[in-house]
Order: C-alpha cells, then sequence, then structure tokens
DNA sequence: CCTCAGGCCGTAAACGTTTTCGGCGCGCTG
DNA sequence: CAGCGCGCCGAAAACGTTTACGGCCTGAGG
C-alpha cells in the first residue's frame, strides 16, 4: 500500500536513495539507512513486485502446467510428491510458483508460449505433461526443466528415471525368477515415460527370448479405475498371465482389486508390480513389489537444475540427469524360489500366436 | 519481446490507439484497428502483465499456500482433487493461480501478508491450511475464500461440509446399527474440519448416551502411516472396539492394514469407516464406508464466490456455504442386520472406566 | 455559410520501482 | 591554499502499459 515515494518524503531523501537503502547498496550513511529502514518497517512497506519487474524483467517466479487428465496431472501421487518437494527447494531460492491454469475455453487468445511471455515467468517446470507439442516451449527462450522426460535445448535441463533400463531390468529379473507369462499395463503413450518404460518391457523380453502377447499388453492411464479394468479385461481371457507388470502402483493398485474380484490370489495366482513406489505401495494388501523413483531426489535435483540456469541466464550448459531406480520386492510377487512355478513349462500354450510381438516391431 | 510502442511505430500511429484496439475500444475505426491487430499479430505481441498490473492494479492471479505437512498439503487427495477442480473453474475466467511456496529459511524478511501484498494477487485461496493465524491475512484486505473451514471478515467467503453435522450423523448411523464400542482417531486439530468432526463424534457419542473411552480417541494425522500406528496400538490393547472411525480416507487406509496384519477381519472383527471418499476407498479391500465430501461441488463454488468477490470488489456480501455430506456405506461396515452382533450387549465391559469422557469435557 | 456534434486519434501523465549520471561538500595531500 | 578524491545523495530516465484530456476533421442541420 504504502510506496517508496511516502517513505521518501517522510525522511526527507529521494527515492532513489530509499530504494538504495532497502537494497542493501553501499553508498547510503549508516544514519540514513537505519532511518530509512525504521521508517519502511513502521509504515508496512512491501515493495511492488510488477514495479520491481518492470524495470529488472525478473519475476521471482517459475511457472508450471499441469495436465488436466487424472493420471497425469495434479492428482497423481507421483507428481504432487517430487512437486511437494520441487516447491520447498524453489521455494529456499526465493522463488514463488505459477500454476498455470488450462483454459479450454476460448475467453483468451493466447497460446502456451503467450502465455509464458506474457507473465514473463524467470523458469519453466514441466512435469507429468502428455499434451505433446512441448517442442514450441523451446521456442520461448525461457529456461526449462523437464521431470521425467527429457527434451534438449538452449538452456534446458532434465530429471528423469531410467525407465527403459528400469523396465527391461524388472523382466530380467522376474524371468530369472520363473515368470514366463507376462501382461504389460501400459500408460498413454504420449507421455514419453510411458512410452519408455513399454520399451523396456519389450527390450527384456526380447532379450530374454520370449514372446510378447498382444492381447496381454493394454493401455491403462495412470490411474486406479484404469488398472482395474484393464486387468479385469486380461483375466477374463482364456489364458492368464502369470504377472502383470504396471507401469504405474495406481494401475496396480486396481489391478489387484480386479484379481482380488475375481477370486483369485495375488501372487499366488498372478503377481503384480508396480512403478513408483508411492506412499500406498505398502498399505494394500498385498504390499506393492514396484520399481521406486528417486522422488526426492529427483524435486531437487530439478529444483537446483533450473535455479542455476536462471540465475547464470546466459551459460549454456544444460544438466540432463537421468536416475537409476530400484526395485522393491514387497508381497505382490513370488519369492525367488522356483519350486511354486511348476506350471510354468517350456511349452508355450500361445507359442505360435501369430500376433505375437518382438520388440523391434514397434 | 515487442511492446506496444513498436506496434505504433510501425502501423504509424500513437500507442493510446494501439492500447485502444488491442482492448476492443469503441473509438478507433475499423480499419486502423484491422491494421494494428494484424501488425500485433505478425510481431507476435503479447501484453507486459507486470506493465499492467502496475497501472491496473489487477493481475488476473490468485494465490494459494500450501501446508508443508503430508496429511494436509498437496499430498492430500482430497486437496488434489478440489485443487484441480477449483484451477479449472477459475482458469476459464482468465485467472492463473500463484503458489506461494513456504520459505522456512531466513532467505525473505517478508511475512505472509507482505508477500500477498508483494505480488499483489487478485484473490486468495486458503485449503488444507494447519498454520492457525489466517486471521491476519484479513488485514491484506484482499478477497479470501477458505475451503473446508470457516474464517469471517470483510470479503471473506468460505465452502465447507457439514463436518460436525456428518460426524454426529455417522455415530447415530452406527449406533442404530448396533454398533457400540467406537474408536475415533482425528486429524491434528489445529486444522478445523478435523476439530469439527471430532467434536460431532462426541456430540453424536453424547446424544446416544453411549461412552467415549479416551483411550480409543487418538490421533492421526491425514496420513495412511498414521492411521497405520494408531490403530496398531489401539487393537493392541486389552478390549477392542467394534468399529473404528477415521477423520480422514487416508487414516481409514492405514487402520485396515493395521486389523489386517493383526490377523482380524473387516468388517466382522472391526469395521473401519473413513472420510472424504477419496478415489482409493473403492480400491482397498474392504471397500471403504465413509462420509463423502462434494469435492466438485466444493471446488466449484469456491471458484465461484472468489471470482464474484473479485469482479465486484466494493460489495461486501460474502457467501458461505456449508454442502451436506453423503454416508456412503460399502464392505468395511457390517450391514443393517444385527443378528451378528450379538456380542455387543446393554453390558458395557468399560462402562465404569473412571477416564470416561463426555462430549463437555473437550 | 456557420455551428455543432461526434468520430477518431495524439499527448502526456501515471503506476512503483531501479539505476545511471552527475553534483555537492568534506577531508586529505602536495 | 589549490586541487583532488571520495562518500553520500538527488534528478531523471526508463520499464510497458492504461487512460484522462483535448484537438482535429468531417458531416449534418440551421
Amino acid at each position: 500500500m504504502s510506496t517508496i515515494k511516502e517513505i521518501a518524503a517522510r525522511v526527507g531523501v529521494s527515492v532513489a536513495t530509499v530504494s538504495r537503502a532497502l537494497n542493501n547498496y553501499p553508498d547510503v550513511s549508516a544514519k540514513t539507512r537505519s532511518r530509512i529502514l525504521k521508517v519502511a518497517e513502521e509504515m508496512r512497506y512491501y515493495p511492488n513486485a510488477s514495479a520491481q519487474n518492470l524495470v529488472t524483467s525478473k519475476t521471482f517466479t517459475v511457472g508450471v502446467f499441469f495436465s488436466p487428465a487424472d493420471g497425469s496431472g495434479l492428482r497423481h501421487p507421483f507428481v504432487g510428491h517430487v512437486l511437494t518437494i520441487f516447491s520447498a527447494e524453489i521455494g529456499r531460492q526465493g522463488y514463488d510458483i505459477l500454476w498455470f491454469t488450462n483454459r479450454k475455453t476460448p475467453f483468451d487468445h493466447y497460446g502456451i508460449i503467450e502465455r509464458i511471455q506474457h507473465r514473463s515467468v524467470d523458469g519453466l517446470l514441466l512435469i507429468g505433461q502428455p499434451e505433446g507439442a512441448w517442442e514450441e516451449i523451446l521456442s520461448a527462450d525461457v529456461p526449462v526443466v523437464a521431470i521425467d522426460f527429457v527434451i534438449s535445448g538452449h538452456r534446458v535441463g532434465s530429471v528423469t528415471s531410467d525407465n527403459r533400463r528400469a523396465m527391461q531390468d524388472l523382466v530380467l529379473t522376474l524371468t530369472e525368477q520363473g515368470y514366463r507369462q507376462f501382461a504389460y499395463l501400459h500408460g498413454p503413450l504420449a507421455v514419453p515415460p510411458a512410452m519408455e518404460r513399454l520399451q523396456g518391457f519389450y527390450a527384456g523380453m526380447a532379450a530374454c527370448q520370449m514372446i510378447v502377447h498382444p492381447e496381454w499388453v493394454a493401455f491403462a492411464d495412470f490411474t486406479m479405475a484404469d488398472g482395474y479394468a484393464a486387468t479385469k479385461a486380461i483375466i477374463a481371457g482364456p489364458n492368464r498371465p502369470e504377472v502383470i507388470c504396471c507401469a504405474s502402483d495406481m494401475t496396480a493398485i486396481g489391478a489387484l482389486k480386479a484379481i482380488r474380484e475375481a477370486g483369485l490370489l495375488v501372487p499366488q495366482d498372478i503377481s503384480v508390480v508396480g512403478f513408483d513406489d508411492v506412499e500406498a505401495a505398502v498399505q494394500v494388501f498385498p504390499n506393492l513389489t514396484t520399481v521406486r523413483q528417486p522422488k526426492e531426489q529427483m524435486g531437487r535435483l530439478a529444483a537446483e537444475v533450473l535455479y542455476s540456469m536462471m540465475s547464470a541466464p546466459s551459460r549454456d550448459t544444460p544438466h540432463h540427469y537421468v536416475l537409476p531406480t530400484e526395485l522393491i520386492v514387497r508381497q505382490s510377487t513370488r519369492s525367488q524360489s522356483a519350486e511354486n512355478m511348476s506350471r510354468v513349462g517350456p511349452s508355450d500354450p500361445m507359442a505360435d500366436s501369430p500376433q505375437a510381438l518382438k520388440f523391434d516391431t514397434i
């Protein structure tokens, strides 16, 4: 409410001096500085961010978009978790976060880059976005950090899990444990991690020289309801997979329900493994075997690389982190021993299925 | 990047005319307007929000704070859900959302109202905040809407569930069904809905002339882990409640796990009821009986009242909605029939417990 | 032909800062 | 005593808009 001008008038100095005092410039005497600070304090002065931005072209604001989709947006626990970490980390550098609401209505004539420029954010966070067309964002010429997928360009960093590798290793491990019949529930393929995990799945299957049954790889949004529906369809078929791998813990939790309702047991009849290791993974029954993403680390690193780009605007050394994951085996998967795997033999009941996919066909 | 001045120079008019054309003012001829619009288009012009804000003192931004606590912040599904709705609704009015990061560090010397004024948001959304001291926010003199708790003041609206009533009705209903031994897991009492629900619980117990066993009312943050720990402690005791009422579905899901691990069955041995009706309620086993909050409606209404306050700044008729809830009975609670309630008799094993609470002692 | 209304547009102030440039006055050195 | 440096501060421009005010010009009515 009160301005720098009012302070100046009251102290009897010029606005320039007030500004200098407030910003800890050296060339103002100790006594006038203290007088100014006292008056500013008692007038409850706070600078106007818009005015500051206008002249310094710095907003101390980083923008973020969310997908409106339930499975990929704010409502997914993974997103909420790393976002919380990111917020705390970037907050301690003095930044706030501008959440660009999605405009579905023809209210505004602005596109996405226009809105970025309009608000003149100092940086941009990309997370959980299936919207595609993110390349156009690079034309906005603002530092960008992407979580969970990598885009390259000028002043663009990223931090992701090694999704492909994680999934590939998972099927190797599972194969070693005797699993042969795999189902896979992938997420929306427009979102990069979903695609990478699917590719990892195919790669793993190929490496083990195993056959992918196309009717067992199905789409399920990163959502419990979708996971439920998809596995319900799968286990209604003539044959059943031994394990259902899911691209998200949410999907896996839905799968658990479908299996349970069918009167089957996890992991005795069907195993389930998820992805992310969300908080709920240890709460459901049976506890989810899952591949853990380092969520805290991802949030922290993202804040770090974005901050470094924002504070050193000209330097062009973006960082790209791809972090290792960790397989957390819990109860939804059978243990190492193979004695109760007797049903699985070398004779694959669907081995000659003509639709069988190899990895390179994808 | 390009400014109004450049457009003016290129078209050969003054900046005032450009501004008028861009803002659809009537007093500019059709031909100059179309010329201006065309040039603006091809120069990829977008106005600078800071400059606009400086002169109009309107930012088209609503601020929101989140609790850093896991149970009450962004990571709670309830918060994420209504926030998503709110965002979409307020977004269609042209607003974006400024997420004030919490500064735990001594980085900035600004308090909370200072930061609000600094950013000069047009409105404020309060949700899931246990931070107390929200009264001071009213001194910021900005329209405020609170979700899930009611604060009163000038230009302050609110939308909440009828928490007290909901919980009271719940124990009445449960009592009618034969339940006698109640446990209650309240949330952090600093957050209003937790307190209201607790009061409703006591009121219901009092109305039914039932005894509250103090060792069965325990604190649990709105989190699964806390619900697990709290019920684990409760069922380890010498006696066991028949039903555990939880102030949140998260807590209830944790309770489910603790009961399961103790080798007990839900609802045969112990019933569980939650609050919120989050997405996971129908995914866990057994499906949660819970009292549903009208999340979509809450998000929509909050956006509505905030928008009306922001667009009619002077009018002083804040709206306070308190919405009815709905009891959704599913599997975690026994059905109407009382034949299997034989264990519950008029003789209360703890009836003479000296620590027994009445409602008015709280 | 004169006047007046009204459509269209330009000038300039204003919003609240930051920052450059320069100036005053003091003390020190030669 | 002259000159110089330096600490401290003010004047003013600049950032990109909006908007009040006033002026010109055209056309219509008397």
